[in-house]
DNA sequence: ATTTAAATTGCAACCGATTGCAATTTTTTT
DNA sequence: AAAAAAATTGCAATCGGTTGCAATTTAAAT
């Protein structure tokens, strides 16, 4: 078990003062190019590491981001993590992850040990069913700041950087339309949630200006999941008249639910067109490949990061922006193709 | 912005000793009951919070435990994380997540960056191309525990946590063989990595009882993604003579190459018999359903994490265990029944 | 050679919680 | 009621790096 060596026994071995050696490893402009090197060595040489405790503890400062997610399971979810992995590791901070597993009890937890482990600043993506982010509060009291993204809860003050999920909701429909489809249903997630919400409000400004009335029985809300798909999948084959075309908030449940279909002899995209949403890798693997909406997952982790980082290192001020909007595009593929 | 509260404000206020409130806080036995009491009230009301730095300074403990894993992208990972997560905060320790992106060379860079942030212990998945874990040393010499799973790296002094990847790959095979299949194709990834160096072995155990001999023309090792399994689509469709079955070593690599094997003309179970590996949900999304071998990933975030805290706590002793090995079956789907 | 300005380095107080040991108070025993 | 034991509480040092300010050294200006 070898000893810890600190800034003390570096200051003992080079006959200089504690804080000669703090600010040369530190890069201070205060200190002789040659004597800083000395000290780089002697460190190197006698294998310190910095102990972060006492330097964060003295700076008021921990290095390190948080980052709240409803659920790590999803290829989104994996590759805006990456991006914040990467940025963040880039900058000198870490990253705790933690996971509300869609449900606002446990984001107000994660939220709470967030807050006690003192993390400089917060990334976060709501949780299903979070209608307000009172518990976000304590932090932006504390001037630590809050990036929301991808689900977010739009007020005065607080960032949130997304994707148009209006336009891009309004765009599928808008295509399918296109391929002559005219009973369109429409599965969704809890539309109290941002990205749900605002995906249905496009497709229904898509149908109204098609001259197209919205029908309350072609829009089914559920968890989006494997399941719900599949559970889709017996509804629509009960009802007395089938849709001419489906589109999932999600690609896994548009999946789940095409499979289903098929399997009860439906012909996809022939008498029933499908789309869904997100560009998960799922969209590639099944037969035919489903029309999706490219969601920039990487871009937006990198950026929210980025943002929050800047921030914190006292670059631009957060404050003075309050939305950013990424861009993201729809990617028509065999499921929608009636006519070809 | 908030003034920070500390046991010297909470101290000032009960007119006690800071030394006292800070033992209140932590339930020290020699506290008098009704002290504490007033102690944890007073806290309570002043909206004090733990300083983990001060804390963690003076007990050199960091309450921290690393993850090193190879990718955060499949639904195992995901799943191990989530139990990770469960396990660790429930017993009072962070964890920080960080992600080897399959190479050797960022794996001792993380490595690195968790031996700085000085995390209690460490629980590793190894990379692709790992194959020597001397860029653990430093933690071992410290006494910092190191637990590995999943893809591991077997010595005589660490701990292990696996799947019998070698029955499991002989199961799959005797399978296959008990439907009747004689010229059965492995697809598999870097053999140097244990999990695929077992199922292999398993596999060629199976055919071996069998008393069929492997043909090294029925071996594809490659990166078991997606792309990867369309190519070995392509390779196949080109052999002259077709197998009757493929065993993958994964279930994304399966269901992308039985795409395109279907759209080829193929028929799955029936001209080629389908088996994947680790009963990813891909593996139920699609047509047929994927015969593949149910891996516990959450149990064994569970018990990974179970183990490292254990130990941490001085409770049982990590060095007397030195593999744990759990258990995993078998699941019988459509793609591989031949006779039903 | 002096004065003035600039560059280096050191002093010493902090950041906030923990803990061995001593001091004090309370309870029990004789 | 005095002595001994047990229960509480406090003192003060410690963990290791940071930083305002002062002190010293070196370089530039007069």
């Amino acid at each position: 078990m070898l000893k810890e060596i600190t800034i003390y026994d570096l200051a003992r071995e080079l006959s200089l003062s504690p804080a000669t050696v703090s600010r040369g490893l530190k890069d201070n402009p205060a200190i002789n190019k040659n004597t800083r090197k000395k000290i780089v060595e002697m460190a190197e040489t006698m294998g310190y590491r910095s102990n972060n405790f006492a330097s964060n503890l003295r700076k008021k400062k921990t290095n390190t981001i948080g980052v709240i997610i409803p659920r790590l399971n999803s290829h989104f979810v994996s590759s805006v993590l990456a991006a914040m992995e990467k940025v963040s590791n880039d900058s000198g901070y870490n990253i705790i992850i933690s996971q509300s597993m869609e449900s606002v009890a446990k984001e107000k937890v994660n939220a709470k040990t967030m807050f006690d482990s003192r993390v400089d600043g917060l990334l976060v993506s709501l949780a299903y069913d979070t209608d307000n982010i009172d518990h976000f509060e304590k932090f932006t009291k504390r001037g630590i700041p809050v990036i929301f993204f991808d689900r977010v809860f739009q007020t005065n003050d607080n960032i949130c950087i997304v994707i148009d999920n209006f336009k891009n909701g309004c765009d599928v429909t808008t295509h399918l339309l296109g391929q002559g489809c005219k009973r369109i249903m429409h599965i969704t997630g809890n539309i109290k949630r941002n990205v749900y919400f605002d995906r249905l409000n496009g497709h229904k400004k898509a149908l109204t200006d098609a001259g197209i009335n919205f029908e309350a029985e072609l829009l089914i809300t559920g968890e989006l999941n494997e399941v719900s798909g599949a559970e889709a999948a017996e509804k629509i084959l009960a009802m007395k008249s089938l849709p001419d075309a489906i589109f999932f908030a999600n690609d896994i449940c548009a999946a789940s639910c095409m499979r289903v279909l098929k399997q009860n002899g439906i012909r996809i995209p022939e008498d029933i067109a499908i789309a869904g949403f997100n560009n998960d890798p799922i969209s590639r693997m099944v037969d035919p490949y489903i029309t999706t909406v490219n969601y920039p997952a990487y871009q937006m982790g990198e950026i929210a990061a980025t943002c929050l980082i800047n921030h914190l290192n006292g670059g631009t001020n957060i404050h003075i922006t309050n939305k950013i909007i990424l861009k993201s595009e729809l990617l028509i593929r065999e499921s929608s193709l009636k006519n070809t």
